[in-house]
DNA sequence: GTCAGAACTGTCCGATCGGTCAGATAGGGT
DNA sequence: ACCCTATCTGACCGATCGGACAGTTCTGAC
């Protein structure tokens, strides 16, 4: 069982999503992320159940809003829904970037965990809102784009400065779906 | 040594292929491969002289492509620049989709490898085309969400037609651009 | 039929993986 | 002083990893 929330508690979780996303899950070891955070792999054993439930602490906070996200969209449509996509994703991939990362890197084993709703299915959700009750093929293939570039523009850290990031992410996106959104 | 082209050292590439961009470079053991070629692990190593020469002969020929490309870019620029960056990304993208995917899971580890021209240096290359001879921050935000944007689509297997995409993203990305091009 | 070399495999090896466990250490309440 | 509990660790375990190697089977030239 996972215990209370301590300061090596917070420092392996730090350390585990910073190296989950440079080398993926697979890719980083217990004692890798014990190096890194400086204690033993047995005390990583101590604070969390196992290597797994690292990730899941990890993903849990960017899975509710990911499920929250997919809630709001329900509720909407045409323009509202567009808008709300765009602004949720962003929000979103900046506010989570490296779990973005690690789930980029990791889509097809992650897609079957419950702290994560079902990725592709909110795809298709996003694609919705943003093509409108038109879906043409071509719109859905912009949104598609534009969901990704939105994704993974935010989860780069090369070459990219931060500050105007969530601005020109969503006036891209729109510039992006053009008429595609009613 | 890798030996000759066989029958099974293509089937080999082949599922090599399929299991890295499923399950990642490092998720996918030597055991995984033959068992899907239908051979033993040790005749893997007969082919092939170890892991990590199945990966170089998988990417080799994309590495080729871009490199082909990035030279293509250095010889133009404006209009004609932005348009062969976008063309070439997306015949690139479409031609080594599960190359992609294996690259884009991988980045981090793969970016030193010999076989591969430096992919963020590449990338400066195809923001300077896409942007122009203007490169205001959002000019280049947009190019990297239409350049992420092409790439992860094209390697995305999941609810996307084939027959259609070349032209819809190089429509998407044109879109995105705007006036970015000059 | 014979033989050489290519193609292939069973078996073993050291390293490393995630995970267990008994015990060391430290601090607070009594 | 005592003990209880939380925290932390070294040593160890079975499984699996990539890889080595000796030996077997296949195949075409002669």
């Amino acid at each position: 069982m996972t215990r209370s929330a301590t300061a090596l508690h917070a420092e392996i979780l730090e350390s585990a999503a910073r190296l989950f996303a440079a080398h993926g899950f697979r890719g980083t070891s217990l004692q890798d992320i014990a190096s890194d955070a400086g204690c033993s792999k047995a005390s990583l054993l101590y604070h969390f159940t196992n290597k797994d439930a690292i990730l899941t602490e990890l993903l849990t906070p960017a899975g509710r809003e990911m499920a929250e996200l997919e809630e709001r969209l329900a509720g909407l449509d045409g323009k509202d829904a567009a808008r709300a996509a765009v602004a949720g994703l962003v929000d979103l991939s900046l506010h989570f970037r490296r779990q973005v990362k690690i789930l980029v890197q990791d889509v097809d084993s992650l897609i079957n965990r419950p702290e994560l709703p079902d990725v592709y299915a909110l795809t298709e959700r996003l694609v919705d809102a943003l093509t409108g009750r038109s879906p043409t093929p071509q719109a859905r293939v912009w949104a598609w784009m534009a969901m990704v570039g939105i994704f993974l523009t935010s989860a780069a850290e090369h070459a990219l400065p931060d500050s105007a990031l969530r601005a020109e992410l969503t006036r891209g996106a729109l510039r992006t779906l053009g008429r595609g959104t009613d």
